[in-house]
DNA sequence: ATATTGACTTGGC
DNA sequence: TGCCAAGCCAATA
């Protein structure tokens, strides 16, 4: 039998993250939710941390809450995030995303939309 | 085994 | 807007 070097919470993160729909995004906290691991946000991040590179996940749509990218605005990171997003049509000023970037996929199916909770 | 750290969140001032 | 304290908890030191 497998006995998985990867934790079941680790797999359920990477899951969640891997479903967000190309131009939308989400939170930490909301994947966390998502993954059943409630108030856990602090796991996604470093789940997603650690995440191995053949995973390809679409770690840019998962943001701080209120739309905030949590990387130092000089770090690499930042920028490739920003650049990342706004590739995907996402409006991004200050280190945060812009209202109406977050509200313009109506088509989202609903499980999506839970993802994104705070207006 | 204890202390600190961190890709977080919320609430309060 | 911004800083701080709590709550969160696996990984590091």
């Amino acid at each position: 039998m497998q006995s998985s070097a990867t934790p079941h919470h680790l797999q359920a993160i990477w899951d969640v993250v891997s479903e967000i729909p190309r131009g939308t995004i989400s939170t930490y906290g909301a994947v966390a939710e998502l993954a059943g691991l409630p108030g856990r946000a602090r796991l996604v991040g470093r789940a997603l941390r650690i995440a191995p590179e053949s995973l390809h996940l679409p770690w840019h749509r998962v943001l701080a809450a209120g739309g905030r990218i949590t990387f130092p605005s000089t770090s690499r990171e930042f920028i490739e995030q920003r650049r990342r997003l706004r590739s995907e049509g996402i409006t991004v000023a200050r280190g945060r995303v812009v209202c109406e970037a977050r509200a313009g996929r109506p088509s989202a199916d609903a499980r999506i939309e839970q993802l994104w909770k705070r207006p």
